[in-house]
DNA sequence: AGCAATTTGACAATACGTTGTCATTATGTT
DNA sequence: AACATAATGACAACGTATTGTCAAATTGCT
């Protein structure tokens, strides 16, 4: 049905902003905000350091919202940028000691809280419902890029 | 647990994300946004004609969000205000025969496009996540106020 | 080696949202 | 009637995200 996925549409919206707001919340006595909070996140669930564009892409966000968000980081000494062997502009995102404390001071925040989110809320259905975003957000994606598709059709025809 | 609801939340955001560019293209050659089609909508869901601020309360947003939108719908000419008869300064907001017209043609477009989302996804799957969607808003809004909780124990107890 | 395409960061313009402040208008209580 | 309170819109400052453009650096193909 089309009017059950247009309301989830606008579930989406709105828990997508009270999310926010709650994030900005939980994470403001730290001098965070829930995108400075996701960037820290992002540049330390790498292995290896590796420059804004290749962040932003992780993310899923452009690189421009990412740097400008990093620059920040870093004129607060959160993050650093390392020289880089092999690029001599892309320099390399690293999480200072302060800003790995600070990331950690927001993770041990945000644990009990998305515990007590969770709490009521049966496990399948928490699965069931990532498998439907993350349907639905593959569905839009492919949608985007129609163009990649017809090319590899064309690659195997030829 | 915790890290299911982490990842509920990460994908949230991505599909929030998705489904603001994927609203972007669907209504951009008819010179819409998703936010323009979004206030365009609560205007004309609306029976009687309501004031910019009330709209906002109705959309979850701040008003002031919702204002910079309406004048810019206003100065083309896709809404239109009226005199209030009982408050002088917050005139009504309604949609002009343009307004109506483009509204119609977005959701024209909507409708099929909602339907392919939906496609190979089980109605019971979504209806399921809209459950959890709602169940995670509602506690993240009563968190936000626990204030006025407490207000209404007191005056039963007052 | 040379040249085209890609990647990266900087900068500007724009869209969308927030909070805060202010003046004006209603409302409600005393 | 008077006064405190709330609602409304205007304005400003800010945070977050987008696209577009540009120059510099890298990569890849011939």
């Amino acid at each position: 049905m089309a009017s059950d996925m247009t309301t989830l549409i606008i579930e989406t919206f709105r828990l997508n902003g009270e999310l926010l707001a709650a994030g900005d919340r939980l994470v403001s006595a730290i001098g965070l905000t829930s995108a400075r909070w996701q960037v820290l996140g992002a540049v330390d669930m790498t292995t290896v350091p590796l420059p804004v564009a290749h962040i932003a892409r992780n993310m899923g966000l452009s690189r421009q919202a990412v740097q400008r968000v990093a620059n920040a980081l870093a004129v607060e000494g959160l993050l650093a940028f390392t020289e880089n062997p092999h690029h001599a502009r892309a320099r390399l995102a690293v999480l200072t000691a302060k800003g790995r404390r600070v990331f950690e001071d927001a993770m041990a925040r945000q644990r009990p809280w998305a515990e007590g989110l969770a709490r009521g809320i049966g496990v399948s259905e928490v699965n069931t419902a990532i498998n439907v975003l993350r349907s639905v957000r593959e569905k839009l994606q492919t949608d985007a890029k129609p163009k990649e598709d017809q090319l590899h059709v064309l690659e195997k025809h030829a």
